[in-house]
DNA sequence: ATATTGTATATTGTATACAATTTAAATCGA
DNA sequence: TCGATTTAAATTGTATACAATATACAATAT
């Protein structure tokens, strides 16, 4: 009996809602790195042809969750050390960026809200899964760059913080990670609610470099 | 006739083949943006069915190249002034930070080649078609970052790279813009050489913001 | 034993055929 | 005449069927 897919039917396309269930799937850590994605296999599970899957696998490519070679169909990627290095020297300089152009046209509703983010993270920090905690901390990144009025770079950050969650995973499990994220989450709010921009982007650069430098600490090979 | 489309046999796929002349036909302004691309139409064009095709469209929408919207089909991508602004604003913030890490890698090898990309353009300068100035432009920009190590952060650039291309053509008509852009190339070569690598860097930022600004200049609404 | 070639199987790539959706044209009513 | 509504055409989305390629294994030769 295969699953219906698209159950609220809220989109348009099959390859759509293939996209959507195998992102969840993948970011979940269900599909780890490396992991073969048959077409016949997920096609019938589905309930759906190969050719919107095929296209659904392209979607993921661009996303970066995916990898697909000619005729030795997709895998879900799996980054090196290196590539993990860069995914956050990328965040280190595109972040700061956004938060430039944001910060000065955050509203006070939309402090109300980030603080509100910032209040459901602390509640359930402890029972919260890793998973949920990469949900949040990239909602939290994104709505601090929402006024930034940069839909390209929100894009590529975006990708950029999908990618970054499936490898904080591990940085999660040390002692107290999540706690100084939260506090430097809550300074950086802080200062763009007093005006300093500056500051706030400073330390949202160092906040970035900081989970970078554990993560490479971690690490071995 | 159907045009054969993999003539040298040097693609995997009729996908992969179909992605590089669209691209060329693309970034040539022989498909101007706005372009819709009907999937029989170019089907039928080159010898093939719609299924690698579709997923040619997806490959070019990943590149920033195409729009894809369902049921609607895709078009050719059209970028507003504040989304070239951003495009250049990406470009000013990624581009040094390649050039930081590549320059000190670079071999007198490396060097040689610059030079003599530089030297090809100054050739042909008065007979080169615009589009073969966004070529060797877009070359000796990747070209200078080689060395850097930062394939992901390289592939963003590329993209930015092509999808500018396309958008300077109008620039280029400006008398002096070439010259000035080729006389820019050169002396950052020369900071890189020298081993000035900070200044080098600025420059480039510099280089890069200057188009911006004429094309801001330029281009009217 | 190791390497190499040939063959069978599994998996992906593509063409054709059909279904669903959008776009436009045409019809109707005010 | 204008607008909304229905109908027809064009276009896209997907399933099925077939072709091409790669992978795994067996057989042979060195």
């Amino acid at each position: 009996m295969p699953a219906p897919l698209a159950k609220g039917l809220q989109h348009k396309t099959m390859a759509g809602a293939a996209v959507e269930v195998l992102r969840r799937r993948i970011l979940d850590g269900e599909l780890p790195s490396g992991t073969q994605l048959r077409q016949s296999a997920l096609a019938t599970e589905f309930g759906i042809s190969r050719i919107p899957l095929r296209e659904a696998f392209l979607q993921l490519e661009a996303e970066g969750l995916v990898k697909v070679q000619a005729h030795r169909g997709a895998v879900v990627a799996s980054l090196s050390n290196d590539e993990v290095a860069e995914l956050f020297e990328l965040r280190a300089t595109l972040e700061p960026m956004l938060l430039r152009r944001s910060a000065p046209n955050l509203t006070t509703d939309d402090f109300a809200a980030l603080q509100g983010l910032l209040e459901d993270y602390a509640r359930d920090l402890n029972s919260a899964s890793a998973r949920r905690w990469g949900v949040f901390n990239a909602q939290f990144h994104m709505m601090l760059y929402a006024k930034a009025n940069r839909p390209r770079t929100m894009a590529l950050v975006q990708n950029l913080l999908q990618d970054s969650d499936r490898h904080t995973r591990l940085h999660l499990s040390i002692a107290g990670a999540t706690a100084r994220a939260q506090d430097e989450h809550s300074r950086i709010l802080s200062l763009c609610r007093a005006g300093d921009i500056e500051a706030a982007a400073n330390l949202l650069h160092s906040h970035i470099a900081n989970v970078a430098e554990e993560l490479r600490q971690i690490q071995p090979a």
